[in-house]
DNA sequence: AGCGCAGTTTAGTCATAGCTAATTCCGATC
DNA sequence: GATCGGAATTAGCTATGACTAAACTGCGCT
């Protein structure tokens, strides 16, 4: 297991987690892709990764783009686990709601210590899952994969559970939580409109359409 | 009331919260004094001075020193309510220890929102004293004087509480501990050396004596 | 009153992390 | 295989916050 280095400035960790996520929904991370996903200009992206390069972190290969090492991705999984495990702690301990977590996580992430990590770990009891249904990397920093079928892969008639909902829009997620979308809810497909049309659900909440895109963008097991 | 600027940089938020202390101690805001408090140069401390008279958080005189402005006495309070809050949490809610609680609160305090300090402060009962026997600041950051005695104070076979604990150091808090010479804990002063010598006290733990300047620095009532 | 020293400030550097404007590269098209 | 356009990089600038070395100030002492 490759060292990290440790005292990673919050730039570099949330650069490496954007890279993460990125590869993990198989979009090259291009130098565009990388400054659109941070909310940057492309010269800034540029110089991060080239930062990110002689750490280590990411293989860089001028004009095409970047790659999580070993280490780079230990370094993402590591801030991916403290984001996802106050997400869960900050729902369960304090009563956040599912939209109001994520910006909360977002800046706590980068001042958790290690020992603190363990300590809320342990007292939620080691969870396996954020609020939202993305699972926690665990103490050895081990990422289930989950890629599983989402509402728009439901054939009508279908019924199946919520397993987990985009996490980064709090209006979204307060729109989801009024249609009862939330992870755990139970959801039937009534219809699925042709030509890439929108899909009908009916929850606890009563019978809604959502556009076939946003219903993609919500797993169920 | 004036509008404090959001968005200071951890950095600022830090110097403020030493020239708080300092103030506090009744010692004045030199450009050594500060910088040796941050552990930092003498031009970095020059140049943050001159950042925080920018922002109208301090008064510079050069040459002088600084003082907070009515707004910089606010922000200093904001963080250091943050912190104290945080410490009562984690030792409340996470088991932390006297001695790991400072360092935890430190990184922190500047990630909390307004809305999980709040959430927080609820959470504990709005409660007014962090571990060590530090007063929090109120939503309002008022803040209790409280400049009460110290075991130094107190005449042989005078019995009294501990109050207050010095919270940067875990080592000596350590310490302090073993000798049972913890928050709320009972103490009974037996002797007191002339010249500045040491003072013995016992507490439930036995009989231990320590230095007068230590002495000094722990509050009872 | 003047000297000198400690403490303070200025000057000049470095690293991080952002920006815009200018330039360069790559690959798709002709 | 040359050309062109969009993507990427370089160049040059800003702000923060740290540093060392050099210059300056003010105050206490003679
Ligand atoms: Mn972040
Ligand atoms: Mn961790
Ligand atoms: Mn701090
Ligand atoms: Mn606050």
């Amino acid at each position: 297991m490759r060292t990290r280095p440790r005292e990673l400035t919050v730039a570099a960790q949330d650069y490496l987690k954007a890279i993460h996520a990125l590869e993990d929904e198989g979009v090259r991370v291009t130098t565009s892709a990388l400054a659109e996903r941070m909310s940057v200009s492309a010269p800034s992206a540029t110089a991060m990764a080239k930062r990110l390069a002689g750490l280590g972190l990411v293989e860089r290969t001028p004009y095409r783009g970047v790659a999580l090492t070993e280490t780079g991705r230990a370094c993402a999984l590591e801030v991916i686990r403290h984001h996802r495990l106050l997400e869960r702690y900050l729902a369960d301990r304090l009563g956040l709601t599912l939209d109001e977590v994520h910006a909360e996580a977002e800046l706590l992430e980068h001042a958790l210590s290690e020992e603190l990590e363990a300590r809320i770990d342990a007292e939620l009891g080691y969870p396996t899952h954020d609020p939202h249904g993305d699972p926690i990397p665990d103490a050895e920093l081990k990422l289930d994969a989950e890629r599983g079928r989402t509402l728009s892969d439901l054939d009508e008639g279908e019924r199946a559970a919520v397993s987990r909902v985009p996490d980064g829009d709090p209006g979204l997620l307060r729109y989801l939580a009024e249609l009862g979308l939330v992870p755990e809810a139970e959801v039937e497909v009534l219809r699925r409109a042709p030509y890439g049309g929108p899909v009908t659900v009916r929850t606890v909440v009563g019978e809604h359409a959502i556009s076939r895109e946003l219903a993609g963008r919500i797993a169920v097991a």
